[in-house]
DNA sequence: CAGCTAATTAACCATTTGGTAAAACATCGA
DNA sequence: TCGATGTTTTACCAAATGGTTAATTAGCTG
């Protein structure tokens, strides 16, 4: 069983999950394009771009017109937005301009009592995270 | 053919594309855990967590600890740094507060001569991206 | 209409994923 | 040493993914 996971920030992560696809969203970047245009830079046939399409058009992540024979895709970077709000709740472990660290560990110890089980002290001690 | 995507960034996204494991790293930005702590919460059996832990690990988001029989795990947030880079890359595209978007869209019609291709004018002209 | 180009759909395949149950491993403590 | 506790490993399964080729749909143009 493996159900893919519904949920929109699954969705969008999943979409990324692929350098084909970043690629293609960074081709998207620079202004819409033709399937074809978007294919040309890949080692692969049409229909295995095609399904990369159907995959970021899902995540939300582009959106697709008509003209004539064309469906020009263009980027729709709106759910990036959650997404990147998400990793910014943990923006405060890996960033060291975010002096709030201490702040922020100094909160949670207060919030959680003792400690977080039996593994042991947290990291509150220092900013060697 | 389905070949796990490998490079770095790849294997980031996928380990955040399922909500479980987004919990887990949720818990562990509270302190080291257990697996035993970590599996509490959820409806699913150790092995699953266990293999969802072995996820996250090999995206470099968790390391494990050793004391006695338990195996504490830490969140490790470096490589959120690359994946959060990456969307600062489009960041132009949905952050309204983003006013360089302007300047941006310029700068690439000015680099890329006439036009991206046949599927029309590109966003340029407007801020309702 | 016929024929061309653009793109999608259909059918198929191998691999990966997310889950399970059961067994094995690792370590502490009596 | 024996048992209890914590965690991983080993099959195994169903569904999803990423790719292919071949056929089909959609729309322009001679």
């Amino acid at each position: 069983m493996a159900p893919v996971a519904t949920d929109q920030l699954s969705v969008v992560f999943a979409a990324l999950a692929d350098p084909t696809r970043r690629a293609i969203l960074a081709r998207l970047a620079e202004g819409p394009a033709t399937v074809n245009e978007i294919a040309e830079p890949f080692a692969m046939t049409l229909p295995a771009v095609s399904k990369h399409l159907k995959v970021l058009e899902r995540a939300g992540l582009i959106s697709r017109g008509r003209q004539a024979q064309w469906r020009p895709c263009t980027l729709e970077a709106e759910p990036l937005r959650a997404a990147s709000e998400w990793m910014n709740h943990y923006r405060v472990f890996w960033d060291r301009r975010f002096d709030r660290l201490d702040a922020h560990l100094e909160k949670l110890a207060r919030s959680s009592g003792t400690g977080t089980g039996s593994a042991g002290p947290a990291r509150a001690g220092g900013s060697g995270v």
